[in-house]
DNA sequence: AAAGTTTAGTGTATCAAATACACTTTGTCA
DNA sequence: TGACAAAGTGTATTTGATACACTAAACTTT
């Protein structure tokens, strides 16, 4: 093992991306951790992760190791924040830029298949004693995702294409961890034009009203209420 | 020079820190630049920053290269993002963990006699073009600065201890670049139980009525309106 | 086919917060 | 002592958030 003798020269350092991927299952919020196979923290609970190449984005090294460890990618993904302390890691000096992904559930049911290494979901109330300082790392992004539902139109990415109003507001009562009233729901959403009515039905198999479908107007993620700011340059 | 044989193994790559240090100077708001002495973009302004140590934390390096590049400790200092793009330096691979850091105009004043480099306040609205990919850091950390003024009191690190109702509101016209109603700003302001009356009075000098002095209750940034959002776990 | 079940779907009244808006006060300077 | 300049103050209106309960529609059971 070479030691590095010339610290006004060498720089280098090892970085890891961390994902956080959330899915709505069982009526619960869930994230994917795999089991890790490696010291340290053999055979513990982690997220999926690695180190990034020299050719590639930290963006991409984000989506290659969800792709790598779980076969999923088309996620939506976001950086949360980059965890820098020196003693993080045991293995020595390893920064990790951490991000979090929202699936669908059926979505990821498709692509899942190929799986090689163990893959598990875990409702975030219920996680096992994650490796290294992931909890920290998965709070950090409940905590953000919980912010972001309330200004921004994320929560489709929680979704199917088509969904009903009570799956909507399910949804946004799972992430937040609070019942919502059904009617002021219903009236919020319809006023902000980010719906659009499919025409189709949902019947449910079971003995109730069929429910009208939606779709999202815009595929992206978007703002809402950018109230008060004001962008100059 | 080495050159990297086993690319399973070697993952260092270098990480660089760049603060955005933003303070209110003649009614602007003003970001520091220092002027780069060394290839490449020498002569160039950009912020300040450097590479991270291997015995240092991410944060306590951003801290380190403020108070070596400006002489300034004892800001306010937040992480903004992570930008990975592999060739947003043509040095080679370097990743940097951005920071935003505010300063209140004369604490900088005292502290930045040792100044060895050049360094210099540039108004967002006239900045020079930066190197790298700096402006995108800096409208990154506007930005950031604009959204968290509204609902935090971090515009406090901005003012000197004690300041007048008047200086608190024209700092956050500076900072959302737009006018404000004195009288629903200061209702506003009192009603959040934010401000302390110290009894004392500010003489502009002017031929003008005096205004009495405030501070802020708490000493730490604190959140405020954290309406509707519970965390569990 | 009628009654029962279950979820979908709808409107209004109240309360709280944000906005719009203009004059009086007070100390300083000439 | 009169002019100046910024400090300081209240109310009416609008907007958005909240609280709250019944009818509609399809399927199932008897």
């Amino acid at each position: 093992m070479r030691v590095a003798q010339a610290p006004k020269l060498d720089h280098s350092l090892a970085v890891t991306v961390d994902v956080v991927l959330f899915t709505i299952w069982e009526k619960k919020l869930a994230v994917l951790l795999v089991r890790r196979i490696k010291d340290p923290f053999s055979g513990v609970w982690a997220l999926p992760g690695g180190f990034v190449r020299k050719d590639e984005s930290v963006d991409e090294a984000a989506l290659r190791e969800l792709q790598e460890e779980t076969s999923v990618s088309r996620v939506y993904l976001e950086q949360l924040y980059t965890f820098g302390d020196p003693d993080r890691d045991p293995r020595g000096r390893i920064i990790t830029v951490s991000y979090y992904a929202l699936i669908n559930w059926e979505n990821f049911q498709l692509r899942a298949k190929a799986d090689t290494s163990e893959a598990k979901w875990f409702p975030v109330q219920k996680l096992p004693k994650p490796a290294f300082d992931h909890r920290e790392i998965i709070r950090y992004a409940l905590e953000r995702l919980q912010h972001k539902v309330n200004y921004t139109t994320i929560c489709f990415q929680l979704l199917p294409k088509e969904f009903t109003l009570s799956e909507l507001q399910q949804a946004y009562e799972i992430i937040l961890h609070q019942k919502l009233d059904k009617r002021n729901f219903r009236k919020k959403m319809i006023q902000l034009h980010i719906l659009k009515d499919t025409g189709g039905m949902k019947t449910d198999g079971g003995p109730q009203r069929p429910a009208k479908l939606y779709s999202f107007t815009d595929v992206r993620v978007v703002k809402l209420q950018e109230k008060g700011i004001i962008v100059p340059f």
